[in-house]
DNA sequence: AACAGAATCAACCGCGCACGA
DNA sequence: CTCGTGCGCGGTTGATTCTGT
């Protein structure tokens, strides 16, 4: 059967979203929460298609959402996820909670890839499009795409492989291998063994889907409207700047700017700039909103509610060697990201 | 200072799966 | 069981910025 496009193509804006529209989003999903957003455009006025508003909320609006500077361990933690999942970025999204999975790819694509290959220790001989050498086998023997159902399964089966794997590998490396704390891993694993395919799939799958059923286990202190108005500030920021700092860039692309546009773009940027003045103390001051049920639910969320890298990374890497026994995830970790490019 | 090529990243597109009617 | 719709994922594109000449 032949699928009508997801949205008419008539009537339908697109490219770069202008501040309002971002506003006009967040307002919406702080209101009605992430999800329906087929019912999206219609119910807010916005010209978009409903992909496109799930997009940038999940890629660019969501609370919680670290952009850019991507540091060592994440970094390194990408390759090894790249190398154990393959180009499944949506995965190895999720055991960085506060990075998309486009932000992942894109990292990737640019950097990562081009690091590997460069360096030659990878084993990323190929350069394939996607660059999915690196993987053994899943990124080769998966479908194209996958959604969560299918996905979800296939993840937990992953997940063990991927502890495995990196077990392996990894106890290689390193010697050391005093006791592991387990309730972390428990904890981090999503609390029960009946819960763990949940669990895995609540992490490993997109926001919107785990706006549902990722309710109850994801930490809500770390994801208020504040955050969000953090990453609308950061964004309007970077518009202002932009738009002030000579060659309006993506405003001048589709002719987003507009003079009200600057106006209100400005006053918000002054607001918000004043109404946050870091991430402490968006997230103490963050009321339960509707974005409580947001955030991107993963092992981590919790430990990234206010720890720095080092302790997300703590977590998940608990998490993955969770039943690594015997082996010390700080020693392991540090193994594991003694990666040379 | 001007230009060209490279790099970056936000956004779009098409596909497939899940789920409800 | 079939069909239609919604959603999510991965790949790709295109606009903009950066860097070197």
């Amino acid at each position: 059967m032949v699928r009508p496009p997801c949205c008419d193509k008539d009537g339908v804006k697109k490219g770069p979203w202008t501040p309002e529209e971002d506003l006009v989003l967040v307002s919406y999903v702080q209101e009605h929460g992430p999800g329906n957003w087929r019912a999206v455009p219609t119910r807010t006025g916005l010209m978009r298609c409903s992909k496109s508003c799930r997009l940038r909320w999940t890629n660019y609006l969501r609370p919680g959402i670290k952009r850019g500077n991507f540091t060592d361990q994440e970094e390194k933690l990408i390759v090894h996820l790249q190398a154990l999942f393959g180009n499944r970025w949506a995965a190895i999204a999720s055991y960085l909670p506060e990075r998309t999975d486009n932000d992942i790819k894109n990292y990737w694509n640019t950097h990562l890839k081009r690091k590997l290959q460069g360096g030659g220790a990878g084993g990323d001989g190929d350069g394939g499009a996607a660059g999915d050498a690196v993987s053994p086998k899943p990124a080769a023997q998966r479908p194209a795409s996958s959604s969560k159902g299918q996905w979800e399964r296939r993840l937990q089966t992953d997940i063990d492989m991927a502890r495995r794997a990196l077990r392996e590998a990894l106890t290689s490396l390193d010697d050391v291998k005093p006791p592991h704390q387990p309730d972390a891993a428990n904890a981090a694993a999503g609390g029960g063994g009946a819960t763990t395919g949940a669990a895995a799939s609540a992490g490993a799958d997109s926001p919107a889907a785990s706006s549902t059923s990722g309710a109850s286990q994801c930490s809500p202190s770390s994801a208020g409207y504040v955050l969000t108005t953090e990453n609308i500030s950061r964004m309007l920021d970077g518009w202002a700047r932009k738009k002030g700092g000579g060659g309006g860039r993506r405003a001048a692309g589709s002719g987003p700017a507009t003079p009200g546009a600057t106006e209100s773009a400005s006053g918000l940027l002054e607001a918000s700039e004043v109404s946050y003045g870091g991430t402490a103390l968006s997230a103490a001051a963050a009321p339960a909103s509707a974005f409580e049920y947001e955030t991107k639910p993963t092992v981590t969320a919790a430990a990234a509610a206010d720890a720095g890298d080092e302790t997300q990374l703590s977590a998940i890497e608990s998490w993955l060697f969770a039943d690594a026994d015997g082996i010390e995830s700080g020693s392991l970790l540090d193994a594991a990201m003694d990666y040379t490019f």
